[in-house]
Parts: C-alpha cells; structure tokens; sequence
DNA sequence: AATGAATGAGCGTTCATTCAT
DNA sequence: TATGAATGAACGCTCATTCAT
C-alpha cells in the first residue's frame, strides 16, 4: 500500500555523509517551519537560510533547484503521516468498528494541530499548479483511503472494492472539510469536539449500513 | 443575511468616473482570473496588469496597495457567492427537506467547477496568514452556514440554534471537503457524482434524524 | 536693497481669486512644513499634497511644475528672512555698533530655531544642484551682507566698499557656521550661549579695529 | 583620537575575498562620487550601479540596505578626513600658533575643494533626519575640535579644557561659514582667500587674547 | 477652474539561480 | 565540497507629470 520505493520517493537524497546528512535535515526542517509558519508566499530559500543559520549558496549547494527541496521536504512529511497512519491500523485484535473509529478520531485531532491545518491547506492549493506537489499528495491520500477502505470493506461486505472505496473517500472529505472551519486558529476551532462527535457516529454507521444501490449518481 | 453594508463590504469604492469604474472592473476581472489560472504564487501587479493590457502604474492608482486590491476582488467574489446561495434559498413553495437537498447539489455542482475549486482552496491558504482575507472568507462561511442551520432547524424542530447551526457546519465541512479530492483537475474528480449522491441522502437523513444527545464532545 | 522686483521675484504668482490665493498659500505653507520636517529627500509632491488635505492633482493645477512650487517657496521663505533684517536695520537712534551687536545676536537667536537649522541646511545642499536655488539663496545673502557691510563700514570708515561687504561676508560665515555645530537639535546646541558670547564681542571688535591691509591674501 | 574601532567604524565590512574587496571598494567610490557630483537627491543605487558598470542586484549583494553602504561610506569618507587632520597635528617642532595657523590654512583650503564643498553641505542637509549620519558627522566634529582645542589650551593656559573646546567650536564655525559663500561654486568663492586671511589672523589671534570670563552667555 | 484618470520611469528590495574560488 | 560573488528579472510601490472631463 505504502508508496515506498515508487518513483515519487526514490529521489537521490542530498547529503550522503553525516554531516551533509545533518546538514540537510536541518533545512528541511527549516523548510517545514517555514511553510508552516509564514505559508506558501514566504516559501523562500533565503527565509530557509536564515531559519537554519546557514547561507543561501550552501543551500543550492544541497539543493540545485527549488523544486528539489520542495520534493524532499514533501515526501519526508507525507512519508511521516502515512507512517502515522499504518501504525494505527497495525494496533492487533481490534475489531473493524473500533479500528475505524480510532482512525476517525486519531485523523480528526491531528487535523486540529497548527501543524497539519497549515501544511495542508497549503498542500491543497500548490496542488493546483504543481504537478508534482498534486502527485505526492494524491498518492498520500490514495494510501489512506485505502487504508480507510479496508475497515470499510471489513464492516460493509456487500460492497464491492470501488465502492468501499469511494466510501472511503467520502469519510475522508467530511474529516479534511473540518479543517477549514475548524482547524487550528480557524473561527469556530472551539467546535471541533462537536464536529469530531457527530462524524465518529455518522461516518462508522454510513460504513455498516449503506447499501450498494445508493453509491450511484443520482438518477 | 448578506455582510452588504457591513465594515467587510464598505471598502471606499475606486473608480468615480465611469472610466475609472470601467478600469477598476477589468482590474479585478484579471486578478481573478489570475488567482484562479496562476495561483497565489503568481497574484502580481505585473501579471495582473499584463493580463488586461495596462502599466502597473495604472493599477496602482487605482488600488495604492495590493492589499486594497485583494479586499476589493474578495469582496465582489463572496458576494457573488452569498447571492448564489440567497438566491436558491428566495425559491418558493419548497418543503425543507427539498430544499436543503438542492442546496446541497448546488454547492457541490459548484464545487466541481474549476474556478470554485481553485479560488476556494487558495483563499483556505491565504487565511492562514493573511487576517483580512481570514475575516472575509470566514463571514462568507457564516452567512452559508446561517442558510443551512435555518433549513436544518425547519427539518428538526429538537435542535436548539446552536445545535443546528453545528450541523450545518458539519454538512458544510462534507461537501468543502470533497474539493480536495475531486474537485475540478483532482485525481478523483470522475467520482464527484457518487460522493455528492452519498452527501445528499447521508446529509439530509443527519438533518432529520441527528438528536440533540448526539451532538456533543465524546467521553 | 531688497530683491523684490527682481527678475527673481517676479513670478507670475498663481491664483488670482481669493479661494485659489488661500489654497496657494496653504499649499505654500505645507510645501515649507514638509521641507522643515522631513527633509529634501522627503520633499514631494504627494506629501505636501496630504499635508495640505488636496490631491495631487488640485497641487498641480497651481504649480504646474515641482519646480515652480520651489521657486515661490523659496521666494516666500526669504523674503519673509529679508524682511526680519531690514525690520532690525529700520530701528531709528542706535549707533552702529548697538546695530551691529543687536542683528549678530538676532540672527545666532533666529539660527537656533529648529525652523532655521532645518531649512537653511537643506538650502545649501539643494543649491549645489539646483540654479535657481543657488541664485535666490544668493540674492539673500547679498542683501544681508549689504545691511552688514553698511554697519561695518559706519563704524571703520577707513574700508573701501569692497573691503566692508568682505568683512561682513566674514561675520556672517561665523554667524552661519555655528549651526552646524549648535543649532536645534545638533550635539552642541547647549553652547550656542557661549558661541553667541563670543561672537558678539569678537565680531564687532573684528569691525571697528582691523586695517585695510589685513583684509589681503597671505603672502 | 581616532574614533577607529569603536561601534562608529566596527561595522562588518563586506567583500571577504578579494575580487568582492574590489567590487565594494569600486561601489563605495562610485558612491561618493554621486554624492558629490548630484547630490543627495540623486543617491540612488540605480546611479552607483550605472557608474560602476554593475548591476543594481551585484550592488544589492554587496549592501543589503542602502542604509549599509551610506555607513561604510560615511565611515571611508570621515575616517580620510580625520587621518587628514591627524597628519597636520604630528608634524614635530612646531610651537602652538603656527600649528594652528597652520590647521585654520589647510582646513579652508580643503573647504575651498568641490568635493569638500559639496560632501559637507550634503551631511549638513543628511544630519537633520538621519540620525547614523548625524551621530558620524558629530563623531567626526567632536575629533577634529579635540585637536583645535588641544593648540588653543596650548596657547592660552588661562583656559579651562571646556573653555578651549568651546574656542576651538567657535574656530571651527567661522572655518565651515565659509563654506556656504565661498566653497567650491559658491557665488564669493573669488574672496575666499580674503576670508582665509582674516580668519587666519583673527582666530589666532582670539585664540591667544581670549579671557575665561569672555567665554560666558551674554548677561 | 478644478480634479480624478492615466502614465511610465524609477525607487529600494527580494528572488532563484549560476559562477568562481 | 563548500561558500561567497555575481546575476538579472521581478517584486510592490512612489514619483512628477500629462490627459480628459
């Protein structure tokens, strides 16, 4: 399921020695702070420099082009939620309600974080224009929908592997739609318990219980 | 209903004259045009000014900041959004539940569109940082989710204005949230019809059925 | 001895009624404020314009060119310093020396005021570069030098014409230089006081006692 | 009595190799020379660039802010002129008065120079609202009077040390006066060796004869 | 006469990238 | 390999001036 070892992740990483290698995680650090705190239009590399105290030539040196780092950085942090993701999925003797009310709430309450509500809502709109920031992210979604899916799949057996799917999907749009009007600083943040509440108990009823027949477009 | 006249709406309009007002409109139809074609990484004078064939000199007389021109263009998009919705709301002679279903449709027909899909996710980004476009985009939220709560409220007299103004926001958090997967250019784009059959049955049956108990903090 | 009638200050004055002569003068007035307070470099025509509560526009209605609004600044400025000294001259019944003693004391008083310090300053370094402040600040001095060099010549008839106008030239370099060093707001303006001691006795000594064969190059 | 190596002069210098050395030394000259040649109202990075053959970004790099290169500038070009003075004063076996006669001589000479001229009148103008160029201009006139106070406590014993600082103020007044109508393309420049003269004779003079209570604020 | 609209050059600054040591 | 130097386009913005009403 993972994207491990696809081309999406198998970039020639910067930095083979320690100290390079250090070197280079402290940009991508830097980097994520960056986009986290002062968003997408201060992405810069001299921002970057200045976080990690480091110049903006010894920068280029680890990353040629922009692109590059922006491409590491993405996968480091998708690699991370994904990772986040399997592990609760491989908790053992769950049943599949518990399982995907887990993941529900694990989902809903890292979407309260500053860190995630900003890093994606960023992520949503670089998708727009950047093929490759759509990719990665497309990719990290299709992961955890599957992963969605096979809970779905577990608890709803009469739907077939498309439907459980799009199942899937739909849990995940109510959970990533949260962010927006309840996300960390967002205006009715306040309300997340609230929202949290009503999805665990709709989303994990929708799973058991839709039929088939109703996963159609409207006639 | 509407935020018209409100401090977020009362910008001193530029553009007296009818040459100005003329110019003022091109202006903001290319900067819009520019948001939704380029993304907020390219929302330049330049690029602005390019794409309606002026100096930017010109443009900065109109609009002495950039900020002024953003408040201006954010303005006369939410607006037209607000209307969008007061409009299918002003529709006589619909029972509630008819109602709410069509405004669900609507919303999500919209969403799919690519200038909403676009110009949604990078206002979700922008507020981030940016506190104008944050107040405005989340005055426009509110006003939409007043119109949901009343048909919510109409359709389960048991909520309290609270409580339905909650589950308006939480409809609203499922079909916001399907722009990241299958709005306009997402990867599951050709998935919209099932997810927006699944939002309206599965959203208005919320509506009509959620109890008041349900709508709190888990345990 | 004054200037007025000069090609200098013939200028075509603008607004001819009554309404454009006050908002001349207004203009006029927040032209000089501007200079005073914020500098040269500070000197434009949008300042003065929100200065005075107009546009730029309504500013260049009146003065068609920067230049323009410098020159009857300028004009107004001085004549208005020309007038202070012939109003000290006019005093009937002093001798010379009292007369002398009395114009050095206004005039290191008068260089102490911040309006002073801040304006003659900018006057000097404009006129490396801009003729027609050269000339006008020329014409000043000319005249101030006269009134000067009349003083001196009543109390040391033994010097030509020539020789006066030097010594009082003389005299008013000291006078000039000491804002440099202790006019509004520079680091010795507390010794102004002792300076102006110092300068009122040496300079009027200066006058009565030197010869016509010290005021010659060195051998 | 240097101020090198105090907070004044310490600033980093940039230019570590040597062809950025060169560069920096080429930018601040050319620098100067603007200053000189068309003011201040014309010190724009642009100009230096254009006059070095450089780009306004390579100028850019070198000072991040135009505020650094007025600084190194300012420190080059007062750090000359103290060196200047510094030189006058070591020269050995010369009594008192013909050093000072001496210093007043080469200062109004240097005064009498178009770089002299223009430079200082410029620093004037600049020392009104910059406060780093008024704090280095003050720096550079609390140096140059410590060395003329030095020659005046030598010629005249009767004098407090603050006394002869304020002679040596006086002094330096009448030098800089002269600046304004007799500097380089000033409408007397012709009489400056007149004025030379006279401040040559009258200064020593006032230098040797002064009495303490001659130095006091006017009854 | 009076004033907003329009203009284009120029401002200091930031940017990602390339060059040279 | 590592890093300052160099680059030139682009950034938002201000400027004095001209145009049109």
């Amino acid at each position: 399921m993972s994207n491990r070892g696809t081309a999406l992740t198998t970039l020639p990483r910067p930095g083979h020695y320690a100290r390079g290698a250090e070197t280079v995680d402290q940009i991508l650090d830097a980097a994520m702070d960056v986009l986290i705190d002062e968003g997408a239009g201060a992405f810069t590399l001299r921002r970057i420099a200045t976080r990690c105290g480091i110049q903006v030539g010894k920068l280029t040196h680890h990353f040629a082009r922009k692109e590059l780092l922006i491409q590491h950085m993405l996968n480091s942090l998708l690699d991370y939620y994904e990772e986040l993701l399997d592990e609760t999925v491989r908790q053992p003797g769950l049943d599949a309600q518990v399982q995907l009310e887990l993941m529900i709430g694990l989902v809903i309450d890292d979407i309260a974080t500053r860190r995630t509500t900003h890093v994606f809502t960023e992520l949503w709109a670089l998708s727009n224009h950047n093929p490759f920031v759509a990719d990665r992210v497309a990719a990290f979604y299709a992961h955890a929908h599957g992963l969605l899916a096979a809970q779905v799949a577990a608890l709803n057996p009469a739907l077939s592997a498309d439907q459980a799917e799009i199942v899937a999907r739909y849990i995940s749009a109510t959970m990533e739609g949260t962010t927006i009007f309840a996300g960390h600083g967002k205006p009715w943040a306040h309300q997340m318990p609230q929202l949290k509440a009503i999805a665990v108990r709709t989303l994990v009823d929708l799973a058991r219980t839709i039929r088939p027949d109703e996963i159609a477009p409207l006639a």
